[in-house]
Order: structure tokens, then sequence, then C-alpha cells
DNA sequence: TCCATTGTGGCCCATACGGTCCAGAACTTG
DNA sequence: CAAGTTCTGGACCGTATGGGCCACAATGGA
């Protein structure tokens, strides 16, 4: 209520933050993605970030708290992109096909070998790691929902054979880009992995949108 | 030459291993299984194979020795139950049934739960460790050969629409077993994931046999 | 101006890590 | 039985880990 309120500010204010949250948490971010969690140390962590350790812990708790929320943040991040990308694409059915081919943007090879953050912590942690696979569940489920709206819009504008069910191609699309991810990161040959995800878009889709 | 083996053994011989070396790489293979690699440590390693530090680091060498071991050997493994499979294999077609269904035979979900410590492994360390990749890669291009070999049979059996390349839906069905590992492994509902693969598999092949 | 509060960064610690080494045991050969 | 060779398990080491702690700085309200 209102006097707590006072309570609250009854003293002086706090100092405030001399770092940007956000700058700090995609350095870390990306420190996770390359090296992975268990082989990143909280050395590295304070390293990109350019933190103390009173500051990094006070911000975010121990290293297992700031992970999660990381990988939270990563996952929100990609969902609200593939949204909007429903909402502003000229066709549902470009969402998907970007969604198979995005790996293959890259000509070097690079995004292809780093693969995704989500797919290499569940790999790496979900064992071990109950949230991660939880989270892991969460993410994937919504973008299979996404994916799923994005072919009933595509059926609607008669880009989709009729015979093809929307949820169950989805799914399959989801399972395709995790292949694919699996396999970018081995560092195979990127324009042979192009040519696997073409192949695996034109089976998904049968009629092409063109 | 000659004169040399007489060398080597002109003294006595050596105190024969106490250990069964297969077995300790199997128990070995578990627990980087289940921990991954970074996770695991050598304390784990000595409990599991039961032998003490110099023992282990006699037989196999390093951390990194001893793991790069036991993925080759489960590579090779994986490779040779494969190769058996397509020459006992009543039809071409059954061999890549069973690949891309493998995971959902067991309906606890563990073996889905689990991986593929090769998949595992390549999402882990990949980046930092090149041999991993490589090995990857290695194991993958032979899998995709050995699947391509099996539909070329099942068209030469007539199982197989014609219009078919079995060297690129041999990729395929690689690729849709890899996200299906992926997606296991977040624990997801092993009757969901069921549905996916044989959805996956009726998209691979289209003239289903039986 | 002083005070309460929180940010800041580095010092410090216990521990667990991977790896080396060694003393003794086990075994075959001469 | 003696010699030579390897196996065995544990003691030992240096290091780096994740994490706690604290003295000081900075801030805005009273």
């Amino acid at each position: 209520m209102a006097h707590t309120v006072q309570n609250l500010y009854r003293a002086g204010m706090p100092r405030p933050r001399e770092f940007d949250e956000n700058r700090v948490l995609l350095a870390i971010r990306d420190e996770f993605w390359d090296k992975g969690y268990a082989a990143t140390s909280m050395d590295d962590l304070l390293r990109v970030s350019g933190l103390g350790k009173g500051s990094l812990y006070g911000a975010f708790g121990d290293k297992r708290s700031l992970f999660l929320r990381v990988l939270r943040d990563y996952d929100d991040a990609n969902l609200l992109v593939l949204r909007e990308r429903l909402v502003s694409a000229a066709r549902g059915i470009d969402v998907v096909r970007e969604f198979v081919l995005g790996l293959t943007g890259d000509p070097t090879g690079a995004v292809a070998r780093r693969g995704c953050l989500l797919a290499n912590s569940n790999a790496e942690l979900a064992a071990s790691t109950p949230d991660v696979a939880a989270e892991a569940r969460r993410s994937y489920d919504a973008i299979a929902t996404v994916l799923t709206a994005a072919l009933e819009r595509a059926r609607s504008e008669g880009a989709l054979d009729p015979g093809i069910d929307p949820s169950e191609t989805a799914r399959a699309a989801l399972v395709a880009q995790l292949g694919l991810i699996a396999l970018g990161r081995t560092g195979m040959d990127i324009g042979a992995l192009t040519v696997m995800a073409q192949s695996a878009l034109a089976r998904l889709l049968p009629t092409p949108a063109q």
C-alpha cells in the first residue's frame, strides 16, 4: 500500500548501475554460446562483461542462474523475431522457408558452425539440468505453434496443397531445422548443407510458393 | 627384425592386465554419455571403471584421449550394426525405417532422453575440439552412404518410387533422425515423438513398403 | 551536509580439478 | 628362485574453479 512505498523511499536512493545490463547479457550469451556452459569459467564471464565479481553476482546471482537467464532471453528474442516475421511477411509460407533455410544464409558457414544456443545447451545439459530441458520443450512447442499459424495462413493464401496438415508439417519443419542445426555444427561444407536444406524444404512444401 | 623380437623378449613377460578393457570402456562411455564431457570428472571415471589412476592413465592416456577413444568406438560400433542390418534385413527399406524410428522403440522414453553420444558430444564440443567435429562428419557421411545403399536396394526391390533419389533421401533421413534426437533429448512426451517420427518417415518414403 | 542505500571491484577461501609419480605387487621367463 | 617388466592404486601437486566477503564509491533525499 501507500505507506509501504513511503517506507521504501524513506531513506536515500541507491547508487545507479554503471553498466548496460543488456550489453552485458549479450556478451555473456555469446561466451556461453561459443564455449558451452561447463567450459565457460566465471573468469571468462567477468572478462567479457568487464564487471567485477560483486557486480555480476549481485545483479544476476551465480553462474547457473546467469546461464538460465541468458538462455531464456535468447529464446524469447528468437520467438519474438519469428512472430514478427509472421506479421510482416508477404506470405505465410515465407516464414517457414526462412525458418528452414535460416542457417544457410551465411555463405562462410560461421553461423552454421555456431549452431543454436538452445540446441547446444539442450544437448549438453538436458540430462543433468531439468530446467534446460523444460525450457527447450517450451520453446520448441511455441515455435511449432507459430509455424502452424504460418502454414494455416499459407493454406488460406492458396500456397499450400489442401491435403497438407499445417500442424504436422510445422512439426516436421522443426525436426528438419533441428537436424540441419546438428549437421551444421559438425562444420560440414556449407554448400552441401544448403542443398540438404533446400531438399528438406521441397519435401515439406510440395507446392512451392516460388 | 628377428633379433629385435629376441631382444624384446630377452627378459620376463609383463604382468597381465587385471581388468577387462572392453568392460571398462563401456562403463566410461556410459558415464560420458549420461553427463557430457566437461561435467564428467576423472574421479567419476575411476569410480565407474573401478580402476586406480595409474591404471587408467597408463592404459588410455588423459581424459581427452580417453573420451576420443570412447567416441570412436561408439561410432564404429553403430556403423557396424547399421551395415550388418543392411546385410541381414529382409528389405532394404526396413533399414531406413528402423533408422528413423530407432529412438521410439523404448516406450519409457529413456532412450530418447539419453540421445546419441555423438550428437551430444558434437553439440557440446564441436566449437572447441575439432577432432570431435571431424569425427561427426566422418560418421554422418558413412551413415548416409549406408542408407543410400539401403535405398538403392529398396529401389531394386520395387519398394521405392523410381522418382526418388536414394542419396538425397538418405541425407534427408539423416537430417530427420538428428532432429528427432534433438527433440527426444528435451524429454518431450514419447508418444508425440513417435508420431513425429512416423510422420517424417511417411514423408521420406511416400511409397510405403508393407 | 549528512545519511542510508546500493553498486563496485578485488581480495580471499575451500575445494575439486586433471595429471604425475612412486613404491610395491604380480607375473613370466631364464 | 632370481630377474626383469609391467600393472596397480593411492599419495601428492599445482592450479583454477565457483563463490563469499568487505571496504569503498557514488548517489539522491532529508
